[in-house]
DNA sequence: CTTAAATTTGAAGAATTTATGCAGAATGAG
DNA sequence: CTCATTCTGCATAAATTCTTCAAATTTAAG
């Protein structure tokens, strides 16, 4: 079963999405302000979120920032503005998707599964020759050692491992790690793959034979199994 | 590089878009009527389609499902502000996403950019008697024997690989593996093609029977299966 | 067989890309 | 606010690749 957070400081909207989406067989947890969400996300599950563009302490946009420096949770952002800048804004900070405000069921819930059905490939755990990396809990190990790495670092070891084989370009690397628009400076990429490298090893894990610099073109994290 | 097909029957929007996509890197087909972009896409390679809902023969909606039918090709509908109940309609369909009409050029780029991130599918591979060429992996085996290739050396065998028994002149390859406008001398081509033929035959493989010198044209890949 | 043109080959400097050390900036916790 | 951590990016060195030249060789043609 998906959970859905919804945030919205209007509490007769958020009925109104959970009653839509209820029934569909969501679990939905309603939070009045991003705050509120934001504690909820970081101690439980959510697999998108519904969030409300206008809010008064923080506004949605921010809140979106928020949230994706938490986990990479997917977004749609619900905005009764329909100027065009808002959109863009959103897409580029790292939003999924969005719905008009007002909206109808068939919209909302359309784009909702089209949201999941694209962004859910999640699994409980990774595994790879000795290493077990837990995304939920933002753990790493190496033969029940933790190797302790930071959200930057864990993102990319993450990704490298669910694509194995797969040549990363430092742009792809920025556009998955850090999100859509962001600029970042390609020498940057290369201090966290040294500094992953140097964590790995440390931890008597053999980074240098998985964790490979493709000349010209990228990293990729190579191997079976 | 990615090409881009637009299907609309009024000829002053397909030069609109194709003024705002071409100078961004894509190649852009104009298509006035469903059955001319049918046509067209069972020939050719498409990656994206853009879509105008309202067309007179046969409407965006039909059109869509046809185009499905031939294959998988992400489609992007343009349509009207006002019909909401349509854009159900269009994702039920199976297209990926939808613009709003009219749009300006920063909403249509962030769109197609988005959903061509989230459709590029990988994975492909390319094999020759015994040769076997991962592009996404960056990778090229003769019998499970890996041949480390350079990123020149890897586009062009790539390109003759793919395009076999096809003579490529020294002009040719340099547009192809360096880009248009590039200039480098004949005899640097002459270079790799020499490093390749000299790793094939390393790793077993002989090469000098397939990557064949057409004497006072260019090279080819000779070949069948 | 001879000659001119094209290609192959060897070698080396040029150019590009990456690794590494380091430090300031930004961020987050208390 | 202060301190610790993380992030970012520069500078330099090291590694790898790219490009070109020129000599040797091969090819095509008369």
């Amino acid at each position: 079963m998906k959970t859905i957070l919804l945030v919205d400081d209007e509490s007769r909207m958020l009925d109104l999405l959970a009653l839509y989406l209820t029934p569909l067989g969501y679990k939905c947890v309603k939070k009045s302000s991003a705050v509120d969400a934001i504690t909820y996300i970081e101690k439980n599950h959510v697999d998108l979120i519904l969030l409300d563009v206008m809010m008064p302490e923080m506004d949605g946009w921010t809140a979106c920032k928020e949230f994706k420096k938490i986990r990479d949770i997917p977004i749609i952002m619900l905005t009764a503005r329909s100027e065009k800048p808002d959109i863009v804004k959103g897409l580029k900070i790292g939003a999924d998707d969005y719905i008009l405000k007002p909206f109808d069921e068939e919209v909302l819930v359309a784009r909702i599964e089209a949201v999941l059905r694209r962004t859910t490939t999640e699994e409980e755990f990774l595994s790879f020759k000795g290493l077990l990396l837990k995304p939920a809990s933002y753990e790493l190990y190496f033969e029940d050692k933790e190797i302790l790495l930071t959200p930057k670092e864990f993102a990319m070891v993450q990704l490298f491992i669910s694509n194995r084989n797969k040549v990363f370009s430092r742009v792809h690397l920025i556009e998955s790690v850090w999100g859509y628009g962001v600029s970042i400076e390609d020498r940057t990429i290369d201090s966290h793959v040294r500094n992953i490298r140097e964590k790995l090893r440390r931890a008597g894990f053999p980074a240098d034979e998985f964790l490979l610099t493709v000349w010209g073109v990228g990293y990729k994290w190579t191997g079976k199994e």
